[in-house]
DNA sequence: CTTGTTACTTGCAAAAAGCAAGTCACATGC
DNA sequence: GCATGTGACTTGCTTTTTGCAAGTAACAAG
């Protein structure tokens, strides 16, 4: 099979202009979204606060999410100590606008997935640009 | 650090009881929903009409992806002919009711990446159940 | 001064992704 | 008839990403 696309005009390093294909390739795995649920719908801000969450995330998962996310710009770290280094992690205006998205999915899980509950309840997230 | 969920009760299998969670573990990765987003949007329904999208997903992954979200039953595999064996694909109602979470894909998209399009036309999907 | 807590990093095995190439059953052209 | 092409995959292999366990640094508490 040859070349799909053999001369497909997009930004560098993009897969394709689809705005889905794009939004895939930051939050396109099982991990990310979860972190910005946290951060949107049950206001955690600690690295140790994501890490109880049911999902158990790994801890390099958790931390390469974060840096990723912060990357990103959806993602605001905030230093509240220097020695040891403590951060707390806040969504943007860019990661609060995904709530769409985790809405959607929401929707969709409880309509179709067995056994699942919505969390217990959603607080207004705190945006830090 | 221990153990973040000790006795959380989700049905097996599940990580939690989270919808959210649940989803991800059906389209949790950076291809499911391009191929979603194909037959919904796009009206494509065979094998070489996938490939042929300009993120150019691998043979191999499109046959996984298929086969999962056919498991899954967000998708319906109809043979038109027996010898060679060829099929065409379809999304069923469940699968089409994701549809609201590439729309919020792609509202993000739109708003956040630039140089990003939206495909050139959308069709209504043919659902078979 | 021993233990605990928070926020990580490192190492390594296992799983998934990505690429090229191969296969099978025809259809088409010469 | 036979080489070439096409559609839908599968196989093999290398690279990347996950996932788990363990380690570390800087304190704080008992």
């Amino acid at each position: 099979m040859k070349k799909a696309n053999l001369e497909n005009p997009c930004p560098e390093g993009y897969r394709s202009t689809c705005p889905i294909a794009n939004v895939l390739d930051i939050v396109g795995d099982k991990w990310t979204l979860l972190v910005v649920r946290d951060l949107l719908l049950s206001g955690k801000h600690r690295y140790g606060e994501f890490q109880s969450s049911p999902e158990a995330i790994p801890t390099n998962i958790l931390a390469d999410r974060l840096k990723r996310l912060e990357a990103a710009g959806l993602v605001k770290k905030e230093f509240y100590q220097d020695n040891p280094p403590r951060a707390e992690y806040f969504i943007t205006r860019k990661g609060a606008d995904l709530g769409p998205v985790l809405q959607a999915m929401g929707d969709w899980g409880q309509k179709y997935i067995p056994g699942v509950i919505l969390p217990q309840q959603f607080r207004l997230p705190e945006i830090r640009n």
